[in-house]
DNA sequence: GCCAACGTTGGC
DNA sequence: GCCAACGTTGGC
């Protein structure tokens, strides 16, 4: 089993938006990054685990986890005119995106905080793709080791 | 709202 | 294939 970290701006898709689904699920539709799209479409398995980040916000941090239910499968509104997120480049017959399905686990009992993941960059932390500068990939791998440590500061 | 960082686009 | 211009992300 794998585990990963996704972005979501709370504004647009939180947390509780997901816990509030139809059987806790929907899918992660709109990633518009190849490397992204490569993890998504490549990489993630049935039963991995999520940290569920939200970003853009007052108080960015991981607030919960959640795991993958379907894998990767065309990200269907980048064929839709009226959709945000509309690719006309985006052919269905050779589809450019993909998303997978995740389902709500649990939130945590209390957010991890950016601001909290950052004083443990020079040390369990290092390395951990979320700090480094400049980063803005939506979705990336965390290793078992930061998986286990993120979850000990719980 | 500002702005640094970075990915993408497109002219050449 | 280079690189300037532009758009987006996301912390602050």
């Amino acid at each position: 089993m794998a585990y990963w970290l996704v972005k979501s701006e709370p504004e647009e898709f939180s947390i509780d938006d997901l816990a509030k689904r139809p059987g806790k699920r929907d899918h992660w539709d709109g990633v518009r990054n190849y490397q992204a799209r490569n993890m998504l479409r490549d990489q993630m398995r049935k039963g991995d685990r999520i940290f569920f980040y939200h970003s853009n916000c007052a108080e960015p941090g991981i607030v919960g986890i959640a795991e993958v239910v379907r894998e990767g499968y065309p990200d269907h509104t980048a064929f839709d005119p009226d959709d945000k997120h509309y690719d006309p480049k985006s052919d269905p017959d050779d589809p450019r995106w993909y998303m997978v399905d995740l389902r709500f686990v649990r939130k945590l009992s209390r957010p991890l905080t950016l601001q909290e993941l950052k004083t443990h960059f020079e040390g369990k932390l290092k390395g951990f793709q979320l700090l480094q500068r400049g980063n803005r990939l939506s979705v990336m791998p965390v290793s078992e080791q930061q998986w286990k440590f993120i979850l000990s500061l719980e």
